[in-house]
DNA sequence: TATTCATTTCGTAAAATTACGAAACAAATG
DNA sequence: CATTTGTTTCGTAATTTTACGAAATGAATA
């Protein structure tokens, strides 16, 4: 084979994405956010809605919203002029799940 | 009272509490420590056994250590020379019923 | 008392995060 | 086709995070 310096891999997937969740929740404004997702399953929610209940500038909320669409927390759904946010439910699914293992191990 | 331009809290202590804890876990190399502690509860865990089991300086395992005692997540005995780390049982279960919440909200 | 030991703190540097307002965007509307 | 609308991206700046090796620490030991 003659690898060269294999980089061990330290972590196990696991650790990775544990790490990667929790990093997507490590600040209030995106624990408030999915919060707030979480309890508007229905009338879904738009960035301006949420805006008007954070003491963040719009423009930094779309990075916090960038932030939890790049963990795969949230999705955004195209509705010009609108965008309407929500949960990924199999992906915030997992994340109960493993977040659930972690603390159980 | 007369208080001028009062700092509204916008953040639950919930949703800032689940923020410490997330960020303790947003590293890989902090979660890695987590597991380690959780799965040795009986034969006490010495930085330096986490050292050889990890890829990075001894320093740097010891900021990550410095950061989980910070959000309380763990305590570590002193045993000159050692430091006997170990889970903060209290904090880790209030963690656990806290995330679990939030994940079932 | 000088040395050893496991560990932490310090000094430093590179990279990532957070934040804002201005500008850009893309679709619907006048 | 110019304008409006909700939202994002860009440019920028301040702060925090991550990382390392060198130096410091503090208790036990030679």
């Amino acid at each position: 084979m003659n690898k060269i310096a294999t980089p061990k891999k330290f972590y196990t997937p696991d650790q990775e994405k544990i790490a990667l969740y929790a990093k997507a929740l490590s600040h209030p404004a995106r624990v408030f956010i999915m919060d707030y997702l979480a309890k508007n399953t229905e009338r879904c929610c738009y960035s301006g809605d949420m805006a008007e209940n954070l003491p963040i500038a719009r423009s930094t909320l779309s990075e916090h919203l960038k932030e939890l669409k790049k963990a795969g927390l949230i999705q955004g759904e195209i509705n010009t002029p609108y965008i309407k946010y929500c949960i990924n439910r199999a992906n915030w699914e997992e994340a109960k799940v493993m977040f659930n293992d972690f603390f159980n191990r």
